[in-house]
DNA sequence: CATGAATGAGAATTCATTCAT
DNA sequence: GATGAATGAATTCTCATTCAT
């Protein structure tokens, strides 16, 4: 028999994901991401049992990757600044970097049928896990979990989400750096 | 006979506003509008030339609901602390008053066909004009007007979005504003 | 608004039945009936839910087809042996003048998940009616009407099933009835 | 080896038959027999060229089941009541022990393109050759085989097809051995 | 204005079958 | 012999839209 391919799941995802920066959940089909990544639509059955769990699945899987990245950029030894400005930094060049992951894991998690097979707080675990580190070494003020991702997250995809030639970047991105090391640290 | 029409117009929104609440922007076809609103599918098309463009337009009408929402409940004569603490519970209320705008615009927001219709920016400016004169006279930070947007929307916004049981709410809110008020004010 | 077109189901409903006389139920698509039918595959669903549903809704209604052809036959104040021999070639001269509806009821009657729909002793109750008059004043022996049903149409149908070229049809026809007359009049 | 396979083939025959007595033929579909007879849908390729000749081969083998069933339970030296007796219960409990067998041939011998694979006169040749043996002898009226084949078994299948829980069974039944015996008896 | 009927295009999914191992 | 992967073709059904009234 022949061997699953792995690479061919890989360019299922990649194509689910491609299209729906283009154009939207609602305007990707599944004979579209199989043509796309050039396979059968049948193919896209094999390894997913619905374009609904397909959706969820790369969703679940997704999630997680800002924060991955995050985490890859991160020491628990850095300075509380920098900490701050690696984060904020992290996640702006994140939507950059991954345009199609960012794009498509704001549009799920919006989606009121998706969303519910994710959750933030579990995605940013580790994270905030390293931020109670210097929380209670009194190196960052001591919010609630939830308030420490509101601010260091939302704002910062919120620039991600709405630039345009009118937004500099850089400079909105220093500003907020400032702001956020103004209110978090001591 | 002028009222049956913006009647019938209304509960054509609403019920699109409903269900792509209950059902995401792409399970909610014209057909299910139609029924849900008690009207023929060919009326719809009597309001608006297609489904793309209905719901560009009523985006376009509901994305500045959550702001003049807010523009009700602020004066320019508010102690700045107090204009802050408005805001955000402005935000957090109308997120549960109006729970399928919030939940529309959230979407539409994010969906690359949709988004291009409306800026963020053009919806907040009444706010900011406000908040442009309490920074002008030096009662709150003079940050820009971008960051301005992303930490006294984003955050309240992250915080409806994830609502969920062991998020107490009310507790989560008070700390986001008194932090707020800490970044904001002199 | 254009008139549902009575003529147009009526035509799907033929077009239905003569596919599945040629092709059986499981070669028998709704593309192929919307093609013979001369509409759109769309406009099928204008008037059934489903395939299943229709299936289910023209097996109800043709069901009873053969009964009510019976009926239209017979008199209650027949010769006994008469009768016999009427419903006999009534139900041989059906099988074949309604070939296809012969066929589709046959096939449905023998398909699980259509046979539930419909049960022979309600369509059959007309005709059994008017042999329990001739039960009760004595001109027909009274035996059960599970087993006059079974012994009145299912040897006719049978024969009418495996009918070929070497059943001469005429002969083993009459000579059919004649068993019937002397196993049911006295 | 020898054992496995032929236990393979009648795991993938048994898991056919089964399947369409629970889902009809149209519902049946090869992956879904693979499935339950444990195998891959390739293996079904081994041993069938493909799922019409399957079917056909398995019906042409089924087909004859209940005269085989029968032919077990009678022998040539009967007395002619007990041998209707026994062909008309024969008949009954067949379809009840093996209700798959039975469901199957029944729904494959009403479908048009399977009905030509197998006559029934081919099936039915021994009993009907035992039943000349009692005609010539002046045990059994010399009715035509299809009639005699009409009246000893489509009612009581008829009976078997309809039962339900209105429907006495062992009462019926006995009343249908009676007529039987009534009607082809001197 | 308002509509139910009608539809071509396309949706998701399943099918019978084949291929490479 | 036996298999899981792969697929082109076909399946059922829905979609956004238009038509005739």
């Amino acid at each position: 028999m022949r061997i699953k391919d792995e690479n061919k799941q890989q360019r299922i995802k990649e194509a689910m994901v491609s299209l729906i920066l283009r154009e939207g959940i609602d305007g990707t089909s599944v004979a579209k991401i199989a043509k796309e990544a050039g396979v059968s639509p049948a193919t896209i059955y094999v390894y997913y049992d619905s374009k609904e769990e397909m959706l969820a699945e790369v969703f679940r899987e997704y999630s997680s990757a800002p924060y991955r990245y995050l985490m890859q950029r991160v020491t628990p030894d850095m300075e509380p600044a920098a900490l701050i400005e690696t984060i904020v930094r992290g996640c702006y060049s994140f939507s950059r970097e991954h345009e199609e992951i960012f794009s498509f894991v704001e549009q799920c998690s919006r989606c009121p049928n998706l969303s519910e097979y994710v959750s933030e707080e579990e995605c940013s675990c580790d994270i905030l896990d390293l931020i109670h580190g210097y929380q209670e070494r009194g190196a960052l003020r001591p919010y609630s979990d939830w308030n420490m991702g509101a601010v260091l997250f939302a704002p910062v995809r919120f620039l991600a989400m709405n630039r345009c030639e009118e937004s500099p970047g850089e400079e909105q991105l220093s500003e907020l750096i400032r702001m956020l090391q103004r209110l978090l640290l001591y």
